[in-house]
DNA sequence: CATGAATGAGAGTTCATTCAT
DNA sequence: GATGAATGAACTCTCATTCAT
């Protein structure tokens, strides 16, 4: 695939982003995405196949993208409270996103996958647990945080986040009830 | 609407709990339902006139049954804790209910009327939330529990529920992850 | 069939022409009369079988109705102009007749069974050429009026009144529109 | 949209127009259509949305047309008597035309569009009317003809021809039937 | 590579008509 | 007589997918 191809399989990408993020997943047709991108039918399917094909390389991307963020921060030497502030700052983001937000094509998306084991989300969210235990154990150490059960707190916070990831998606959730519960997971770690 | 015709209802509406539970909401057609049901197209429409209906009259229905069980319950006179711990293995058992579960066909439903106010999830979370804070002050008040911030603790246990109910429809969760988090959630309120 | 039936087969007629009136033919539905009506699907069954049935049911009972009175002025001793004069006016509340009025139904009806012979448009235009060629022929021997083709003047009469008639059905016409041509028709025949 | 495209689109047109001409315009499927020109379902949908597109489509094609004939008839330099017996045989040919026929359908048309202002019949009726009234205008000046009133007589020509092309379409209508009229028309104008 | 016409399966919906009660 | 539940045929419309150009 040459160079042009590349981009123009790039701007399909995007285009399709857009249009996942407005509709969901099972509401996206493929003629949604010839539509919006403005080429052939034909067109489309010498790139891809299907709309899963689409929504999955989107996520192939998102999720390269997420772990070089995550892999960055880690290695720099903050606090282990800072990098945790920074990750829950990270996962507000995301919660608020408006723009472009993969959240609920990816939800629609799961339930179809439903059985199936490989999923994007189960490694997400297996991912963040190891990340935030690992943080609040290493807060504990150096006398940061106070916990008697890391792996329980941990996966707590990440039930919280998910929590209101879905809740963004459905009932909506404003900023500050965000802020709200990320204050009150930090308050529950740190020594007074 | 005569007697019969009310049991065919009801029969419809049950083989309908089966088939969202199955396939969600929009994976579901009309003619699924015409078909499990062994019954006419037209048959059918006499009763529904789609999904939709279909849908939110099964969650009338367990709406109504859920308000019956927790009025109930509340009027007992047992202890804040124990209250609480009932309503948390209620949860449990919808988070990890399999059959005729309508959790993943609610959210999908949830996606597609995403921006319209008069959401079933809004009411549920919110009732859920003041419940729960009620109980968290009239345990602190009998000296069960300490909480600084009983509103905040409501709705961190609420999300927490939340991020377990969709998880177990995305990435499946297993009873010890629950029980382990519900106790968690409950040591954190407990004076011990 | 009873007293009480022949009510019941009045009243669905009646509703039935109001029906007619407002939707045409073809878009008259048996459910739409059962609804009208408000009685039972099979109920309407029981007394028409069909929505041609009950227009032509609704035809004939115009038609005798016609007949009377036609006859009944015919036979006063009035003059050729004064009963011409008549059968205009009664010509003209048809073709203004804003309620109840069958004129598109019966267009609708007469394109379904266009190919048959059994017309009542037929019938109707026959006999009212008929009585305008004698008006005009009695007009002629009292020295009334002035013609020279009698027949081709009661077609002629005919025609217009037909061409008001469906364009009233189609793109409207005033009143003043109708009493300018019957006045032209008046004044053609009339001797100055 | 390519040559060959267009020249399907009109294959459509045509094989409409027969369909139209043979089952007026309700009892037109979309269906018939398919069928009629061995085309798929979706197929047809390209290029027609609905039977009442297709016949607009027809009717803005014969509308063209006419405009073209009568363009270039008035250009040229005929008495008006030469003109008006031209346009009535234009007419008459209308009337009597027994293949490929749209009055049926166009009534049934106006029917469904009653109460709606833009109306091709009416646009039709004004423009002949206005034609004819220009031409006995004109046959008054050149001392072809005699009229007192030629807006009446205009208006009432085309009374007739409406009232002969729905009676043809319904109770049907013989071709001396329309010559008579025809001629009647033509000495009541003409100065003897 | 790219186009867009064409196909056909499948979902939604409405009614005429029947029939057990 | 009267009811209204039930059936199934018929129609509308939309897409995923293919393929000749």
């Amino acid at each position: 695939m040459g160079e042009k191809s590349l981009q123009k399989k790039q701007y399909i990408l995007e285009t399709a982003r857009k249009i996942f993020s407005e509709k969901g997943y099972k509401n996206v047709t493929m003629k949604d995405i010839v539509e919006a991108c403005d080429i052939s039918r034909g067109g489309l399917y010498l790139y891809f196949g299907s709309t899963k094909e689409l929504l999955l390389e989107l996520l192939q991307q998102e999720s390269d993208e997420t772990d070089d963020t995550l892999t960055r921060r880690i290695t720099e030497e903050d606090s282990a409270a800072d990098i945790l502030t920074l990750f829950l700052k990270e996962q507000k983001k995301e919660i608020l996103q408006k723009k472009n937000n993969l959240a609920m094509a990816v939800y629609e998306y799961s339930f179809e996958e439903r059985d199936k084991k490989n999923s994007i989300l189960r490694k997400q969210f297996d991912a963040g647990t190891k990340i935030v235990e690992k943080l609040i154990e290493s807060g504990i150490a150096s006398g940061e945080f106070y916990c008697e059960n890391p792996r329980g707190a941990a996966e707590n916070i990440m039930y919280v986040l998910e929590g209101m990831k879905i809740n963004s998606q459905t009932i909506g959730i404003t900023e500050s009830m965000v802020d709200e519960q990320l204050l009150y997971i930090m308050q529950g770690l740190i020594i007074e």
